[in-house]
DNA sequence: CGAAGTATGTAGCCAAGGCTACAAATTGTC
DNA sequence: GACAATTTGTAGCCTTGGCTACATACTTCG
């Protein structure tokens, strides 16, 4: 195990792949905040009000874990909610749910472009969706402009 | 908030969101297991052993960590470890390895034919692999196949 | 208005996956 | 063989994100 003996291309590539772990560990833990607030941009868009009961059915969760979670993202400067009132977006919140939602729609119009069937689509986007860099989603968005069919 | 008020349609493309969410987390349950499990198999063909320290080097992560890990690992049925004598897979070990292994390929190449640049693809495809059901995959696959270059 | 039903919030539990700090084993060198 | 350095393991702590059970608020209806 003699240091000398390891090429330093060898440490270096270790140490790059370590970033990419950690990077993908940060974007595991952003994921359930963006699944949050882009269910709730989209209850306050159909239905006027994000009650934590709703938020909870869309996500599969029980609605004691929806409200912890609701006073994460309030911890977090994400949303405003107050007791019995249904939760809102703050401005940050917002900005978020819009990059969210926009690049949900290219990576599953994307997924769909390249021949994936529909459902398998639009279950794996949900868990892809967070995990795809600025490039990547340009590459894709790049992909739909030229073959939007 | 009328039940009767809601269409039935409503009711069940909630389901269906629910349903591929609750997919999605389990994704994201066993997403560290692929991570070592890959990793793991890496050092033994390279090195011929896997040692916890190198492991957590290539994950970015302490060696308590990885060592913590590897014992749930263990208790799971994915690993053989005793103490102080490295790391090795057992029979489910390696067929998951290699199923991951291959996944991560091919995720990979795929991002690079659709003109990811390879240090943003790299990184991508760290977090994406975990996420892609065999349908997407064989997609991605075929593509590549189609288009090699 | 009051009772029933639904929604919301609280408390307490659990496992996963991080960390630091410390202890023990192994390895390498003299 | 003994000492130093490295590796490995252990202990204890933290946050996240699940859950159930229970308590409280709201709403609706008779």
């Amino acid at each position: 195990m003699d240091p000398e003996l390891i090429p330093p291309a060898s440490t270096s590539e270790s140490a790059a792949e370590a970033e990419r772990h950690a990077w993908a560990r940060s974007a595991r833990a952003g994921a359930v905040a963006e699944d949050y607030v882009e269910i709730i941009a989209d209850l306050l868009a159909r239905d006027g009000e994000a009650r934590p009961t709703d938020i909870a059915r869309r996500l599969g969760v029980s609605h004691a874990t929806a409200v912890k979670t609701v006073a994460r993202l309030k911890r977090d400067g994400l949303v405003r909610a107050k007791p019995y009132r249904g939760v809102f977006l703050t401005e940050a919140g917002e900005v978020l749910a819009c990059r969210v939602r926009k690049r949900h729609e290219v990576v599953l119009a994307f997924l769909i472009a390249v021949g994936v069937p529909p459902e398998a689509a639009k279950a794996d986007a949900e868990g892809i969706e967070h995990y795809v860099s600025d490039e990547t989603l340009a590459c894709f968005a790049r992909h739909l402009k030229a073959d939007p069919g």
